[in-house]
DNA sequence: CAGTTTGTTCAAAAAAACTTGAACAAACAC
DNA sequence: GTGTTTGTTCAAGTTTTTTTGAACAAACTG
């Protein structure tokens, strides 16, 4: 923040607040962020994009949610992880910034990649011990066909 | 509990606990019930009646698993709700017995009827009030195409 | 180089979810 | 009816997850 920096918050970085209608949006997006069993703030900030075709900063996407630098910072990496934002930088632009990939296909591929398989992945070694075990069972119990 | 009751708990009900392999399948479905959200206790219990060819009553499934009546009451209500298991009374006994259901196709439809659609019902009507939002914007914001 | 801007990390605080156990209700046996 | 068994509910305690904000690192500017 310089000497030079505008004061008027409307004015700084073209941060309105939100529409009516995208907080709607935004809060449909939080609910089955919910229901998937992510964090609120993920949905909102796919919420966000998803209602903007301009691609927006991180801080503007802290301005507008009213979240914290590390809830945005995770939440857009992690958005960005499976798929559901893409980032890119504007021509000698230092600021990264984020649209919402809309093709729900990618997006739910995306969360299963990422969430299912680090922790499937245990339970998959698990499941090759687990023929071993098998084997040795068939023989002596009678419970298994 | 009676004076008759036996002492032995191994002949009370052949609780006699797990075998390695199936606390090895229980493990397996936590970690699958983790990833999706849902708490581990509903993971477990799956788990256990997966594993088992007889019905088990709630009783051994707190004893098997180690698991308080609430957990063991609600997980099993939850699992019947998305069909994940379901329920039998055997012919003059009053205690409900359970099994699972093992086509995990059912499963998921169950578990996505269930979960989902609680929460996206409350964005549903939201979604229809922003039909009518978005009527009255289309001719003021040039955003919406 | 020093000063900014931008984004990440992580420990601590806050919030949310899960589990427990005791109290309760319902159904049954005698 | 009384006494027992079976299952549910819910407030309180516990655990886990999420959020915050400050400290940090990296990249850029002049």
């Amino acid at each position: 923040m310089n000497a030079f920096s505008v004061t008027n918050p409307a004015l700084s970085e073209k941060t309105e607040g939100l529409d009516e209608w995208e907080s709607a949006v935004i809060d449909l997006f939080l609910n089955a962020s919910n229901s998937f069993g992510l964090p609120k703030s993920y949905g909102q900030i796919y919420g966000l994009l998803f209602c903007r075709d301009q691609a927006l900063s991180m801080d503007e996407v802290m301005d507008l949610l009213q979240i914290s630098k590390g809830s945005a910072s995770q939440g857009l990496r992690a958005l960005r992880q499976f798929r559901a934002v893409s980032s890119t930088f504007a021509l000698g632009d230092r600021k990264e910034r984020f649209v919402a990939e809309i093709c729900l296909r990618k997006l739910v591929s995306g969360f299963l990649r990422e969430q299912a398989d680090p922790h499937l992945d245990k339970g998959l070694s698990r499941l090759q011990q687990l023929e071993g075990l098998l084997e040795g069972c068939v023989s002596k119990d009678s419970r298994i066909r």
